[in-house]
Parts: C-alpha cells; sequence; structure tokens
DNA sequence: GAACGCTGGGTAATCCTTTACTCGGGCGGC
DNA sequence: GCCGCCCGAGTAAAGGATTACCCAGCGTTC
C-alpha cells in the first residue's frame, strides 16, 4: 500500500508538498502539483483515512444513528442527509440502534471513538448519553424526537398536530368509537401522536377513554397483539388511528383474520405514506411526513453546527399532509 | 478529551501499561489492572480510533455496500451482517451505492482509505473497482450477485431455479402468456431471473417471446412504465413474474390505474417476500428469498477471511422458497 | 550464596499525514 | 544597487495508541 513518501520520491519532491498538491492548498507551482498527480494516480495512492484524521483531529465522516434500518421513514430520512453530506465531502456511516438504548449508547461511543465530525440521531427515549457528545464537544443534530433536557439542534415534525388533524378528519367521516395505537411511552413521536388524538378528540367534544388505546413497540407484532385486544373487547373501536406504518402491517393483518373490512367496519388512518398504502383494500389513508427532507435539513444543520459549535441551537419543525384514501371514508353513513 | 497518556498519569503507569490493561493483553498485575480500569472511567477515557487504526493497519469496523437503502431484502440482509459482526467487536457501516456504479467505486475507495477490515458488497455489476480491494488485500464478500470475472467469497441465491419454479407454478394455474418484468441488463440478478423464467417456460414446452419480456432499473416507477407497456399490446400478458418487492409496488400501481384485477386477470408473483405481500388484495405470491441469513453467513464468511486471507474462496448459494397466495391462483379456470 | 530464568512493566520507535516554521531566491521600490 | 518582502517548497514536529525490546527484581536451584 503507497503511501505520501512513495508519492513525494516518485515525484521527485517533499511529502509536504504532495499533501498541499493533493488537498489543494495554499500556491502551489501548476507544474509540480501535476507531477503529484500523476505520480499518485501512477502508485494508487489512496491517503491513509486514520493517519489524517488523526492528525486534523477530525475524520470526514458524519454518523447516523437510526432507530429503525427496516422503517422506510428512516431510509427515506437517511437518503437525505447522505445526498447533503456527499456534496460537501463527507460520508454517511448507518448505526441501526433498534430502539434500543444500550446500541445507541454502543453507537454514541464508536462515534466518538472513531472521531466522527457530528453525529445526527433519532434518541430512542431515556437514553441521555448522548451528554457524551455534548462534553466532548462533537456536534450533533437530533431528528424525529428532541433530546429528553437539553436544548439542542432538532428537526421535528409536529405530529401532535398531525394526529389532533387526522383524529378530527376520523371523526368528520362518521366514525364513533375512535380508537389509537401508539408507540412505547417515553418515545416522544409516540406520546405526542398520542396528545393530538386527544387534542382532536377533545376538540369534537368526545370523550377518550384508555380503553380504546394501546402501545406497543413500533413494530408489527406489538401493534398485531394490540389490534386484536381492542378489537374483542365489548365495545370495539370503529376507527383506529396508528403512529407508523410498520403498525400498519400488523393491523392490517389483524382486521384480515378477524375477517374484519378496513375501512366500512373499521376505519384507518396510519402515520407515514409507504409505498404499498395506496395498494392494499382499501388504500390507506396516511399522515404523510417529510422524511426525505428532515434529513436534508438535519443535515445542513449538522453541517452549521461543525463549521461553528457556538451557533445558538435550532429546532425546525416541519409540517406533515394527510392524505385521506379509502380506509377512513365511510361509505355507508346513516 | 483524554488520552492514554492522561490516564498513565492518574494510575501512575506507563502508558504501555494502559493499553494492555485495557485491551486484556498479556499478564498485567490484577491490581494495577483496575487501577487502570478505574482511572479510566474516571476520565471518561475513549481511546482515539483513528490513531488505533493507524498503528493495528486497521479499523475494527466493516463496509457493507448495498444497492439500495429502501429495498427491505437489503435492510434484512444488513440485519444479519450487523448482528454477526457486532458479536466480535466489529462495527458496520452502511453504504448505500444506490446502483451507481460511480458512487460504488467512490464507497469503496472510502473503505480503502479509511483502512476497514473488510468489505461486504452487491456489486453493481459491470463495477470492476473491485480490483483495487484484491490489490490491496482488502478482505470481501459479494453478496447477491457474483462479482463478474474473479472467483471471490461471495454468497447467492439460487434465483434461477427460483424463477423457473415461479414459472412452472405460473404455467399449472393455467396461465397462457405468462410475462416478466425484470431488472436491468448486466445485473446478474435480473439476468438470472430471465433466464429462470425462460428455463420454466421451456420446461413447460411453451415459447417465450421478447415482446413479453421488459426490463427497468429496480424500482417502482420504472416497473410501473414496463407493465402499463406489456398491458397495452394487442396481446397483453395474463400473468407476470416481477423481479423484485419494490417493481412489484410498480406492477400493482399499473393494474390499478387500469382497472385490472390481480389474481384474476393477470396473475402475479414477485421475488422478495415483503411485510405488506399479504395485505394487498388478491395477497400477493412470492419468492422469499433467506436475506437475514444471506447476511449472516457473509459476515462469517468475511471474518473467516479476516482471519486467514490465503483460504480458498467460498460461494454459498442458498435457496428460495415459493409461497403460494392468491394473486397466482386462477380462480376461474376452464 | 550465586547464577540463571522468568515475569511484569517501562522506554521509545512506529504507523502516516498535516502543518508550523524556516529558508532561499526573485522581484519591486526607493 | 540594495533592502525587504513575498512566494514556493522543504524540514521536522505533532497527533495517540500499540508493541518490540529491554531492564529490574524476585524466586529457584545447585
Amino acid at each position: 500500500m503507497p503511501t505520501i513518501s512513495d508519492v513525494a520520491a516518485r515525484a521527485g519532491v517533499s511529502t509536504a508538498t504532495v499533501s498541499r498538491a493533493l488537498n489543494g492548498k495554499a500556491t502551489v507551482d501548476p507544474d509540480l502539483a501535476a507531477r503529484v498527480r500523476t505520480a499518485a494516480t501512477e502508485l494508487g495512492y489512496q491517503p491513509n483515512g486514520p493517519a489524517r484524521a488523526l492528525r486534523r483531529q477530525e475524520a470526514a465522516v458524519v454518523a447516523l444513528i437510526i432507530s429503525d434500518v427496516e422503517n422506510p421513514f428512516f431510509t427515506a430520512l437517511a437518503r437525505g442527509v447522505e445526498d447533503v453530506a456527499h456534496e460537501v465531502g463527507y460520508s454517511v456511516v448507518l448505526c441501526n440502534s433498534d430502539e434500543n438504548a444500550d446500541k445507541e449508547n454502543r453507537y454514541i461511543d464508536v462515534a466518538i471513538q472513531e472521531r466522527v465530525a457530528g453525529v445526527i440521531l433519532s434518541p430512542s427515549g431515556t437514553a441521555t448519553s448522548v451528554a457524551k457528545l455534548a462534553s466532548r464537544g462533537t456536534a450533533y443534530v437530533a431528528v424525529d424526537r428532541p433530546l429528553p433536557e437539553q436544548d439542542s439542534d432538532a428537526v421535528l415534525v409536529d405530529t401532535r398536530q398531525a394526529a389532533k388533524q387526522a383524529t378530527a378528519h376520523l371523526v368528520a367521516q362518521g366514525y364513533e368509537r375512535i380508537g389509537c395505537i401508539t408507540g412505547p411511552a417515553g418515545v416522544r413521536t409516540a406520546d405526542d401522536r398520542l396528545a393530538g388524538y386527544r387534542d382532536g378528540l377533545k376538540a369534537a367534544k368526545r370523550r377518550s377513554t384508555t380503553r380504546l388505546v394501546r402501545r406497543s413497540e413500533y413494530k408489527a407484532a406489538g401493534a398485531h397483539r394490540a389490534a386484536l385486544e381492542l378489537l374483542s373487547q365489548a365495545e370495539p373501536p370503529d376507527a383506529l388511528l396508528i403512529a407508523n406504518s410498520a403498525m400498519a402491517v400488523g393491523v392490517l393483518q389483524a382486521l384480515q383474520e378477524r375477517g374484519i373490512r378496513a375501512g366500512r367496519e373499521v376505519g384507518l388512518v396510519a402515520f407515514d405514506d409507504a409505498p404499498w398504502a395506496e395498494l392494499v383494500d382499501p388504500p390507506l389513508s396516511v399522515v404523510a411526513q417529510p422524511a426525505y427532507e428532515i434529513g436534508t435539513v438535519a443535515a445542513r444543520l449538522l453541517l452549521a453546527r461543525i463549521a461553528d459549535n457556538s451557533r445558538p441551537p435550532t429546532t425546525t419543525t416541519l409540517g406533515a399532509r394527510l392524505i385521506e384514501r379509502a380506509s377512513s371514508v365511510q361509505l355507508n353513513r346513516r
């Protein structure tokens, strides 16, 4: 594996000149620079990243720690981050914390050890290991969920408002017993969506009851159980607000097993506009979140903070859009 | 940010002893080791990854370069890689090449620069920049698709056989004009699935015609266009074999727009068992690939090669499973 | 009692790049 | 014509961890 000295020797210059030439720094004689570049390509020289990071005290890498790689919301977000980061020469490494505070902490430690330039993460709730980042002065931005205590940069969605709007829509469609299946307590998006649901009921002068509310992991299996429980009650819900698309899968399975027809017997609105939402029968009404945009905004915020760590923290809140499809339109109104 | 010397000073020992103690090396007096460990935690010491990588000439990181983060097949695969790698203390960084040979090459360069211990990648076809890895002695394993020329470690699926079986199934169900929508020419899985489709037709003594075959990107949009083209022909297909789940979304959209009922008027089998496959109407027949297992096997293969780069190349081929659902069962047979 | 061996731990070299500092030479201004 | 400045390029230090090598001290054995 050739080093910078090999390139220097071949080009007949010092390593300092090679470094300057390849990094486009300062003023290097154009002829020399050309000689250096040809020498480098002839040798197939690739700079040693760790050595560079060691000297520069920072790697040209940002870490993106998301809570579920299999969730399309986060993969779309990841694309947004990637696209912006690449424009300015940063690489993005993706880490999957799996909604698991331990894994999240491990990845934060790895990020610190590898001296990445910055971290974008969707905090799994209680985890406060983010403090390590703060105390070391590593730039970071929270996405999707705010960090518990500290006021840091964050890019969020007004998910409470969106949940309220979705609930109001269900009310307007004539559903009477509207339930909610949301994520684990302590996960901010889950709590906010529940709060929005309650806001929506209250605005319509409906009483909200815990008997129509269930929480589970943000996964299909948990939502499946939750849906079966709700449907087994004496007075089952006639509509459901579901907190993400993976959960929607679980709920739809449950309805299918029970032979209950979505939209007619039970109205549905789910968060996240998955590619398949239009294909199920009936097409699923969704709250579309601007996942890609969250990623781009977060990346730009992170870059700004890397450049200047003293800037005041910014929280950007983006809106979500309710897309009404047949799953929440009560066809046989009285 | 504390360094190893700070820990050494606080514990009253040399840096060598700190290094040995924290890495569990050789024999260090238990008392000293304990003193070192408490000093390290008190200072919140995190070893400097780049410095370590520089000295060791290798980072405890493996790169996973996949061709589409938004494809559930690859995210499941990623999970498999992660789970195995973490067991032995490696971190996994995920890179999204987007089926784009340039991006793939860039990421391979990044992997080389960062001196990762190994690379797992799903090669985007023609890209031969993998040669760089080979010539530098970096361990690597191909997944999903073999590498063009060289014989390297690879974990594949017998996708041709699976496509043949799926086609035979469609024949057996009484479909007469079976079409195929597959990925770009040159992408091995796309070519294999097409070849398997032809095998299936031949085995049933059917003629295969290019008029029933279309290729596009492995994405919904391309498959959507392809499906519309096929359906607009004078003699449209009455069944389709679709090469992945993203494409299935495009095809189902096209059918929906045309008001054609899947399963009855056009039989469907798609590759990849997406979580929503059972939820569409009618439930989608699929070829389920063992994505997670591909990941675990590939990771183990990579670890073996990192340990011993002289071992002979191994190709593991896993089987796929046809899951028959209603979309490929012709209800109104003659 | 002396010599040898072993063990635990310190010293210092090493990995490769970047960059502060230095130096030589050419050019412009007075 | 000389002085000073500036530009371009080289020298060498620094960055933090690992590890080869070496040394001190203790125990064992004859």
